[in-house]
RNA sequence: GCCGGUGUGGCGGAACUGGCAGACGCGCUGGACUCAAAAUCCAGUCCGGGGCAACUCGGGUGUGGGUUCGAUUCCCUCCACCGGCACCA
């Protein structure tokens, strides 16, 4: 070989080979767009709902429309191409769709700044995007996109909002939500990411407002249960999940109040430790605190609990302070002693998680512990660590938190923990105490956002008649496009009047609509059901066709999205399943988290200031050369380090395969590729073996492991294979078979890599018809197998010497011929063998 | 603090079920081609020692231990980094 690798970028240079053949330019940029117009003529990629193939739905994390795809799109993207590709070639039916995550505060925020309006920034970004997307080369469905912020889309979120209201999964609630002011609007306990704005970073405030929230708390239990479903996403995001939801098994236990006719009702996952609460604790932000301080000392009280009220909601979310408290000098019955035990007020109990009180047992937890120590509150032992010889009637000087056997506990003592908590369970029930019960940290999901680019909520208010939903045949309430956006304080709609005054549906009496939009994550939450009837009128999806696609076969994206899009799709689809109009419970059994996308040690970021814009990548090598390396580099699942040198490695990989095909040109002459024709005891015999080698691998590699870097490193150690081979087996017929059915394999499993050039070299040899539309290449086992079979020898562990063998040489064969080894007798030095360990085709070690 | 993940050459990574550590690519070194450079091609490249040499000896997968004939792989300890949760009763 030494055949001219020109920059195909450059102009096509009037150069010819003086061997055998002429040298072709390996235009990239005029191959791709050449394809791809091809694929689209042949609508290759349209998934046909033909009956009689299996399908295969994979789905991508549809885009927000930013303006431009980035790194993490590309990655995404490739990945999905890959397995897309390699399943239509298997001859699966594949939905391989895209749309667009298309409202949303950006671009509410570039209108403001730029004066244009959200939709026509949107939109014009929409089109710059899929005009990119379409560059990659990416095998979706066009047919079926969908955009989130056209009315025919978010109409549906209304139409699923109004059945969530019927049934009492959508509701107003006043309460404190986070509130984010550069954002002007509410989020979303899972859109606080660390006390901070999910978006921006700034620490949220709490505000006391009238909410829409979704009752996402009432599938809390089946949020949990359902992974059991889902054995095949990471198990890190499970665990995320599950701390998410937080759910905790213990007790509801009422301590009447001393004096009065009420109780304070507290939640505990240690009822085994209930004689031990020598107190009680209610959070500052407790309704019952106005009555516990009323009387003498109300002006003493007043004053802390407001501070301290204050305090807690500004500090909501980070971390932990110093804990204060005040006694209010009231008293509760501890109902399982009959003790009266004193009620504190204090700043470390939360409001909304449990009750909003607690028992303070300071022997057998660390807070209460704490706060006992601070303001000298009886400590009293009632769980002897295992093996302790106790007695235990003085006061502790330590902590102790884990399970053991109760002492000083009445009838319970000498019980251990758990059986404990269940006999005391029961005894609470009988005597109408309390009850054993489970509580959970997840909260309903607040989807109310003052913002316009959104969907609107589909509700008015009456005078009259209150909350009511608009009927369906007046969906969509449609977003006016005549808005003034300013950036003031308050929705643009709010001051729309037209858009505010309305007339009530019940009593057509004059009322106000709602001017809330909704959270953008309701769109996603539903969006692959779209897909299936994309262009349905009557319903958001045709549940036939949801039936015929869902679940989605495969879910890529990244790991941000692990408690919001991933918990809340989860729960849509539970929602939809219990509306009828699906059978699933799981949208995604099976999802590939991608790792990030680094450069220089730190994720790609506009702060950065280290980001690769793929166009100008794109611009200069092409679609598959981008796409290569981005899946060569890393396996999906890990991260990815972009490097410009690694890049140019796989640009010089690919016009070496259009090299060696060049080469070898003459032998596509003689029709199509019949691996027959080669012989497997022949010249091409290794060749021959090494090709369905690898593609067996890169089958497995692709569809089983996703391993597209180790899939993609198969194929180049086979075209190093062909290249160091190539003159020799040219010489026979045998050997120009090997060659050529070599060749032709590493083009077909090149495909769902680098599909471009692989249809440009598919048809350079000759093959009509498209690439994409051919099967996958099948491998031969037998061809595959290696004739012999290499068996290393140890002598006490280390590795001495090596020798070829039959496959299924007996273990016993193998040990006499490894003892006759010169370096083996010399490794023993006249020892004699104690132990031979033999295993059939892969070693012998000898121990002496 | 609790939970989860990761740790292998100069770099990205491979080794699938406990059996040849470092595939493939980058980078680097030397050579060919060239007036020269780039590109391309060929050869080498875990570390250390010995040999002119085909070679040879020793060490080596974050640390320390364990199980095993044999450990990157299984178990325990510790360390580092990344991520989630965090006064959740």
């Amino acid at each position: 070989m030494g055949l001219d690798l020109r920059d195909p970028l450059s102009p096509a240079p009037a150069y010819s080979r003086t061997i055998t053949i002429m040298a072709e330019t390996c235009d990239f940029a005029a191959f791709e767009r050449k394809w791809q117009r091809a694929w689209e003529e042949a609508k290759a990629f349209e998934a046909s709902e033909d009956p009689s193939k299996p399908k295969f739905y994979l789905l991508e994390m549809y885009p927000y429309p930013s303006g431009r795809i980035h790194m993490g799109h590309v990655r995404n993207y490739s990945i999905g191409d890959v397995i897309a590709r390699q399943k239509i070639m298997a001859g699966f039916d594949v939905l391989h769709p895209i749309g667009w995550d298309a409202l949303g505060m950006p671009a509410e925020n570039a209108a403001i700044k730029h004066g244009t309006h959200p939709r026509d920034w949107t939109l014009g970004n929409v089109a710059h995007m899929r005009t990119q997307l379409k560059r990659m080369g990416i095998s979706y469905d066009w047919s079926r996109e969908v955009n989130t912020c056209l009315p025919e889309y978010y109409k549906w979120n209304q139409w699923i909002f109004l059945r969530l209201l019927e049934r009492g999964l959508a509701f107003r609630k006043d309460s404190w939500v986070n509130w984010c002011s550069p954002c002007r609007t509410v989020l979303a306990n899972e859109q606080v990411v660390g006390g901070g704005c999910w978006r921006c970073e700034t620490p949220v405030i709490q505000k006391k407002m009238e909410q829409w929230f979704l009752k996402i708390t009432d599938y809390a239990d089946e949020l949990l249960t359902g992974h059991a479903a889902l054995a095949k996403w990471p198990e890190h995001v499970l665990q995320m999940q599950k701390n998410w939801i937080g759910r905790s098994e213990g007790a509801h236990v009422h301590f009447p109040l001393e004096g009065a006719s009420r109780t304070i009702e507290v939640f505990t996952t240690r009822l085994d430790t209930i004689c031990g609460a020598t107190f009680l604790v209610v959070s500052a932000e407790h309704p019952v605190v106005a009555e516990l301080i009323a009387g003498p000392r109300e002006n003493e009280l007043r004053p802390w609990v407001e501070r301290t009220v204050a305090e807690m909601r500004r500090r909501r979310d980070v971390g932990e302070t110093e804990k204060d408290g005040r006694d209010t000098g009231r008293k509760a019955v501890n109902p399982f002693t009959g003790e009266l035990v004193p009620i504190w007020i204090a700043n470390y109990v939360l409001m909304d998680y449990g009750t909003g009180a607690i028992m303070g047992v300071p022997a057998h937890d660390a807070r209460d512990f704490e706060f006992a120590k601070t303001y000298g509150i009886a400590i009293r032992t009632v769980i002897a660590p295992p093996g302790a010889p106790g007695p235990f009637d003085g006061e502790p000087t330590e902590v102790f938190e884990d399970p053991g056997t109760l002492v000083n506990s009445g009838p319970f003592s000498g019980l251990p923990s758990a059986e404990a908590m269940d006999k005391m369970g029961l005894h609470a029930e009988s005597k109408g105490i309390g009850r054993r019960s489970t509580t959970f940290r997840l909260r309903d999901w607040g989807i109310s956002r003052q913002r316009y680019w959104g969907t609107p909520i589909p509700v008015v208010y009456c005078d009259a008649c209150g909350i009511v939903g608009v009927p369906d045949r007046d969906l969509p309430v449609e977003l006016p496009l005549d808005v003034k956006l300013t950036g003031e304080e308050g929705s643009p709609l709010e001051r729309h009047e037209g858009f505010v005054r309305a007339a009530c549906p019940k009593c057509g009496g004059p009322a106000r609509r709602e001017t809330d939009t909704m959270d953008t994550f309701v769109d996603s939450s539903w969006y692959f059901f779209r897909y299936c009837s994309p262009r349905e009128e009557a319903l958001p999806f045709r549940p036939e066709a949801a039936r015929h696609w869902l679940p989605v076969d495969l879910y890529i994206g990244g790991v941000e999205h692990a408690i919001l899009h991933l918990i809340y799709s989860r729960f849509f689809t539970k929602a939809l399943r219990d509306l009828g109009l699906t059978e699933v419970s799981e949208p995604f059994p099976h999802y590939l988290a991608q790792g990030m996308v680094t450069k220089d040690g730190s994720a790609m970021s506009k702060s950065k200031g280290n980001i690769v814009d793929p166009d100008e990548i794109l611009t200069k090598y092409g679609a598959d050369t981008l796409r290569l390396f981005i899946l060569f580099a890393s396996p999906p699942d890990r991260e990815f380090a972009w490097s410009e040198d690694g890049l140019e490695g796989c640009y010089r990989f690919l016009l070496r395969v259009w090299a060696a095909v060049h080469d070898n040109l003459d032998l596509f002459a003689g029709g199509p590729d019949d691996p027959a024709a080669a012989d497997p005891a022949g010249p091409g015999s290794r060749l021959l073996r090494k090709t369905h080698q690898t593609i067996r691998k890169v089958t497995e590699d692709i569809s089983v492991r996703f391993h597209l870097n180790t899939a993609i490193s198969s194929v180049m150690e086979l075209c190093n294979m062909i290249k160091k081979e190539r003159d020799p087996l040219r010489e026979t017929a045998a050997g120009r078979a090997a060659l050529r059915h070599a060749l032709v394999s590493v083009i077909r499993l090149l495909s769902p890599f680098t599909p471009h050039l692989a249809e440009e070299l598919w048809e350079r040899a000759g093959r009509t018809g498209l690439l994409m539309r051919s099967a996958w290449p099948a491998f031969d086992p037998a061809l595959a197998r290696e004739e012999t079979a290499t068996v290393v020898v140890q002598v006490n562990g280390k590795l001495r010497d090596k020798f070829e063998t039959a496959p299924g040489t007996p273990e016993a064969e193998l040990e006499t011929a490894a003892l006759a080894l010169p370096k083996v007798q010399a490794a023993l030095g006249g020892k004699v063998p104690r132990k031979i360990i033999a295993v059939k085709d892969k070693l012998v070690n000898i121990v002496a």
